[in-house]
DNA sequence: TGACATTGGTGACGAATTGTTACTAATTCG
DNA sequence: CGAATTAGTAACAATTCGTCACCAATGTCA
């Protein structure tokens, strides 16, 4: 064992082709919303992800922030890695590896082009399968990291209300929240800030506008969670 | 806006080079630790992560666990991507995309190999920047995702006590947690199984021995929290 | 043999957190 | 004006959490 030899493992590099599969999701009405471009005609799948390969020397964030300014003509918000792949599944550009990447873009930020829609989360096309996994795998990891990371707040905008807040997190869980136990543990953060501002749509008292404006907080050193496993 | 033109974005896949960096990491004497291996003698720096690219049709994590049987002679229990990289760090192969993944063992499952040893994460002999930037993410990642997925389990043998457990959490979590309050977490979590072996080891009581065997609980539904966010 | 050191394990109490109910506030609609 | 609607909060009860104190089972050593 000990003297297994090294030449077991004799590393190279080797030229795979790869692509960047962007998820860019939005907050729509009352869903969680997928931005779809419509593939050419030659593709078994009418819909796909938009996706590229990273430019020489391009970083594979800023790759996924090029792609999603051509489709939505807005910069997203906020990226996230939700895994590399490459396994045999059928990518539309044939690529053997692709790196799935969430784009976070608040409500209303830029306008699809011709080629691309909106899809709630829960009833898109279909799409390669590749596509279909690459989908899964970020819904899965925005909802779990949406309390580790401030997710929601980048899929709103710079100013927004408590109620906007909480129908994120609703959209995000996928499930109600209670407003008093959101409102408490909110304050208790010192995530946000209130503004001079009051917005009024219709009905009902106005809501005073909040930004996102984490303050530094003494670590609270919380004991260990054994309830939060996934898997 | 609304026009344009499709052509921006008219996506093809491009060949690059690619590796997967694969972070053993280990409990060992009050540190966790990464397998590292001796550099050919051409190389920039004297030690490097294990790493190669994955073969033709061969997944990313499968791609890992042949990594890590070559210079640990056993297969981890447990993988999770860190990051792929496509920044412009050096990589000792000089890979342009680097795919990171942390390959979990249990204390004392295999034997490194004549040019592999075992460095404490906070002592790391210098390694390519590329490297340095994956540890980091690895440790990152693990310590994140401690309380959301049966990480610290995979880190030790199928049968255990809850000492050894909480060790493992505080080595971790970089520090110390209450006895009975673990303990007490732990039993409402339906996560362990009392197996009917006592441990002893010199002084002390001896210590009944736990397997992991988590039963499906009940979707106890909490609240949000705020107070968990790392950026 | 018996005190003591050492590690394992748990009951119980007060403090803190959380879920919920119920209320008040500010606005539009008719 | 009153009803409807949305915002925001006080306060209470239930639960969870941190801690202390203790008991249990072993090895060590005088």
């Amino acid at each position: 064992m000990r003297d297994r030899p090294l030449v077991l493992l004799k590393p190279a590099v080797r030229r795979t082709t790869l692509a960047v599969d962007v998820v860019v999701l939005s907050p729509r009405v009352d869903a969680l919303a997928v931005l779809l471009v419509r593939a050419p005609s030659s593709a078994r799948e009418r819909w796909s992800l938009p996706w590229d390969a990273p430019q020489a020397g391009e970083g594979l964030e800023d790759a996924a922030a090029r792609i999603t300014r051509v489709v939505l003509g807005a910069a997203p918000a906020f990226f996230e890695q939700v895994g590399t792949l490459s396994d045999g599944r059928r990518h539309p550009g044939d690529a053997e590896v692709s790196v799935g990447i969430a784009a976070l873009s608040p409500a209303g930020v830029g306008q699809p082009i011709m080629d691309a829609e909106w899809f709630p989360l829960a009833s898109l096309p279909a799409i390669a399968p590749r596509h279909r996994t690459i989908v899964d795998h970020a819904a899965a990891v925005v909802r779990q990291r949406v309390d580790q990371s401030p997710l929601a707040f980048r899929l709103l905008p710079p100013a927004f209300t408590l109620s906007d807040l909480q129908g994120v997190y609703e959209l995000l869980l996928g499930r109600r929240l209670h407003k008093a136990s959101f409102r408490r543990a909110l304050q208790a953060s010192y995530l946000v800030e209130p503004m001079d501002e009051w917005h009024s749509e219709g009905r009902g008292r106005p809501a005073q506008l909040f930004r996102y404006a984490p303050k530094k907080r003494r670590g609270v050193r919380r004991g260990v969670r054994f309830d939060l496993f996934t898997e």
